[in-house]
RNA sequence: GGAUGGGUGCCCGAGUGGUUAAAGGGGGCGGUCUGUAAAAUCGCUGGCUAACGCCUACGUUGGUUCGAAUCCAACCCCAUCCA
């Protein structure tokens, strides 16, 4: 067995804070003595149902406590996520039904089970305990805490001070994150460094509750792609778990090599020394981060999977050859003999002619290995491939039976 | 309800009567190069055209003008302040 400092050390490889060391440690103790495993608690709101990489940071932490056989939680917003959002500037939310919330549910746990073990993970929703509590109740709640308390929160503080709206029901939102702690007797949290208000508050719930406080764990926010901004959907520099293998592969080895290490910590729970040790060995670091990202792809995917995006991408960029799995067109006669501009104008992905002429101009288009420039005709035939630009591959499919 | 400031291309943002398909930046795409879809560098980035050129576009609708993103009117929407 584990000694506790050794465990602690390992479960805090990445974390950004924690609050506190000490009391995980105690918890970890009591929990090993009494042979009874901690509950460890996630908030989700269903709102977002695409998980990217930035969202399996957390994820990857709450694997690790499920290694040491901890209780998992995954605890469904329903009832916060119902009231609003808070900003309350995009109209009234719509209301969201119990059949969206259950198939939010599903979705989230089938790809959030991509990282975790879905039979050791426990799904609850806040709805539970939110919806039937009565005003006095939420009056009591409501009296634990002060209204200067909840200002210090920093979007408030900043908000209040640049004279931007706040409304009064945001006030509550973290009065409900931390009432859900206590209704679940939550002994770990989860949540990004954002969520450090609503932690803390939690925390100073549940003791004023008689409970004790959780830990609160926060896990760092993940660079996209880009290296520089924080991944996300609208940014437009995030990897969705649900995504290709080769797309996966190929959006790993775009990012900046200085993310690496971040990358392996967060998401693959590496200790940041023992990559760095590896790159001051001076290993090629192309090696370091295609390892990187067939690991990604494997886990997501299986391991023959992440094997073989390797080879595509290898087969693709540094052998320059066409892949695999380029998708297929099938044969239709007009190709036998067709202007390079209309040939490409119908290609899929390709939204205009202007953008087709404009891909010929720029000598990005290429037939057989054969470049073709904007007033070309080239001749197509079964079994032909075309490349647009350095990734977009397109194979001629043989005549399909043609009594079909 | 009142006051003020705004609504420009995928995004941010300049532009106050013609030289504006609209500066600049970001993003995207492409070429070269490379250890990668990294970095660097050069180019393209509304639509139709092989090209000349044509068409559509600056919140909406109408108007003034030879000519409007730019002026006028009404309307819609957003933000802040006062109530």
């Amino acid at each position: 067995m584990r000694d506790i400092q050794s465990t602690v050390d390992w479960l805090l490889n990445g974390v950004d804070d924690v609050v506190s060391r000490e009391l995980l440690e105690a918890k970890l103790e009591r929990s090993q003595r009494t042979q009874t495993p901690l509950i460890v608690k996630l908030g989700v709101d269903p709102t977002a149902p695409d998980i990217h990489l930035g969202h399996t940071v957390v994820l990857e932490k709450l694997r690790q406590f499920q290694e040491l056989g901890h209780q998992v939680v995954f605890l469904i917003g329903d009832m916060t996520g119902r009231i609003g959002d808070p900003t309350g500037r995009s109209e009234t939310r719509r209301q969201l039904s119990k059949e969206d919330v259950q198939k939010f549910a599903e979705t989230y746990v089938a790809q959030a089970g991509k990282v975790l073990d879905r039979d050791r993970l426990i799904l609850r929703y806040n709805s539970e305990w939110l919806e039937p509590l009565r005003l006095a109740e939420l009056i009591d709640l409501m009296s634990r805490v002060t209204l200067a308390r909840i200002l210090e929160r920093d979007d408030f503080h900043d908000r209040f001070s640049q004279h931007f709206p706040i409304h009064l029901h945001e006030l509550l939102y973290p009065l409900m994150q931390a009432y859900d702690s206590v209704a679940l007797k939550a002994d770990v949290e989860l949540g990004g460094t954002d969520q450090r208000f609503n932690i803390l508050t939690a925390r100073q719930i549940q003791e004023a509750y008689g409970q004790e406080p959780e830990v609160g764990l926060f896990m760092p926010i993940l660079e996209g792609t880009d290296g520089v901004r924080k991944m996300s959907k609208s940014l437009g520099n995030y990897v969705g778990v649900e995504e290709p293998p080769d797309e996966i592969f190929g959006k790993v080895m775009s990012i900046p090599d200085s993310l690496m290490v971040r990358w392996y910590q967060l998401l693959l729970g590496e200790r940041p020394e023992t990559i760095q040790q590896r790159l001051a060995a001076h290993e090629n670091p192309r090696d370091i981060k295609a390892e990187l990202a067939r690991r990604l792809v494997s886990r997501f995917w299986g391991e023959e999977w992440g094997r073989r995006a390797q080879e595509n991408f290898d087969r693709t960029f540094r052998a320059r050859e066409v892949p695999d799995d380029a998708p297929l067109l099938s044969w239709r006669s007009e190709w036998a003999q067709i202007g390079a501009i209309d040939l490409v104008a119908g290609l899929p992905g390709v939204p205009s002619r202007q953008e087709a002429r404009r891909l010929l101009t720029q000598g990005a288009v290429t037939v057989d290995g054969q470049r073709v420039s904007l007033t070309d005709t080239v001749s197509l035939q079964p079994g032909s491939w075309i490349k647009v630009g350095k990734r977009r591959f397109f194979r001629v499919q043989e005549l399909e039976t043609e009594s079909r």
